[in-house]
DNA sequence: CTTGACATAGAACGCATGTTCGGTAGAATA
DNA sequence: TATTCTACCGAACATGCGTTCTATGTCAAG
């Protein structure tokens, strides 16, 4: 797998993979004994000694006199550090306002949606809108894509925001900008012009923070 | 919560909290006295008692007479069962053919992209292409998305693939279909019309199963 | 009031488990 | 040759740890 393990020894590298394998399916690391069956080691005490060079090799973690106190250590592990979970709450349409969920929404959505939090930032208070209809295409954004909101994040110019235009009666994403006493909404097609609206007819619904359009969704 | 935690005890939603959060940071589940310290319950017994309680109530799992062996049942846990690591290889312009990695350019990625299994199915051989330009807007395809394609996956009619055309010397992203000696190639945009290539002018370079496009990485 | 289900305490049992220690074999070093 | 370092083995030790048993308390139904 990755360089490092190139200078482990054979042992070494049967008892990293038991314990991977070990810990995928029963979500628990093994004790010393598990893993000298399951790597085929002679004694506890060689265990004992490779995990120490292990540890040395800094593959892994040992907390000590822990029972099964063996973490290995990879940097892509989806751990609730990297990873987050996003409730998907409603769907967006053109016609209507899109929704702003209240809490008691955000636990009762039926769907979740994962994805690693380096594609959201800090944003905070997330869930998400599945997009119904082609009205967003000068947005980008197509039919059954997922967009993902962050209820708390403030909008500055430039964003990408939900807006619900009341004269229209429609809800929108662009990019907004706030100018005076009108919003310039700037269609993400650099071929398409942006337009104004006065600013006491957009409710502005929430920021968009990632877009994730799935081929495998459409059943 | 989740809605069945409502019925639980005090102690027992202590216990669960606990254990979330022990398992959080020290990536092992906790022993029965470790629950006992850090969930302020009396005895073993008691914690072994609500323990029992807990995984009739189906919030947990127990590894029968394994130190440690309390694992929390969520759904949306991030595991390997549930998640994917994607290495992204390479980019994707208009000017060129879309990179088709081999096993070395998987290995030395720099970057990997983590998403959610049922965002890309069953695939295989999944890599991810960081897009260049906007070229690919008639694609829904903004500079800086992130698709990602499968490797091994045969591309049918109605996918969404990545295409060279060696007359024009140009990549592009269109769902294909196959007509005889001549490929329709049909933009994401339904206010576009499709245009026709000849076969042997259009090298299919991999089936996207995954746009992914985040506010956060445009630094 | 009695009964029975449920919650609580404390202690003890017995196997599980990480650690350590004495000793051996072979290879590298000097 | 003497020495030192690494890999290895088996056994024993001390404690960790899940389980279980007994006794007590609470509270609502009968």
């Amino acid at each position: 797998m990755s360089k490092d393990t190139a200078k482990l020894t054979d042992s070494q590298q049967r008892i990293l993979e038991f314990i991977t394998n070990y810990v995928e399916q029963n979500e628990v690391p093994p004790t010393i004994r598990e893993i000298q069956k399951g790597a085929d080691i002679s004694s506890t005490s060689m265990v004992s000694y490779h995990l120490k060079a292990l540890e040395r090799a800094n593959v892994l973690n040992r907390l000590e006199k822990q029972s099964r106190g063996v973490v290995i250590n990879n940097p892509n592990k989806f751990n609730s550090r990297n990873m987050v979970n996003i409730p998907l709450v409603g769907r967006i349409v053109a016609s209507e306002p899109a929704p702003t969920p209240d809490a008691d929404a955000l636990r009762d959505a039926e769907n979740m949606v994962q994805i690693a939090r380096s594609m959201v930032g800090n944003a905070t208070d997330l869930y998400a809108l599945e997009v119904k209809g082609n009205s967003m295409i000068d947005a980008l954004i197509n039919d059954g894509d997922i967009v993902v909101m962050s209820k708390g994040a403030e909008v500055h110019n430039g964003d990408l925001a939900a807006v619900f235009l009341t004269g229209k009666n429609e809800s929108t994403l662009k990019r907004v900008y706030f100018e005076g006493k009108r919003l310039k909404l700037k269609p993400e097609n650099p071929t398409m012009k942006p337009f104004y609206v006065d600013i006491r007819e957009a409710q502005i619904q929430g920021k968009v923070v990632c877009v994730i359009r799935s081929m495998n969704r459409q059943p």
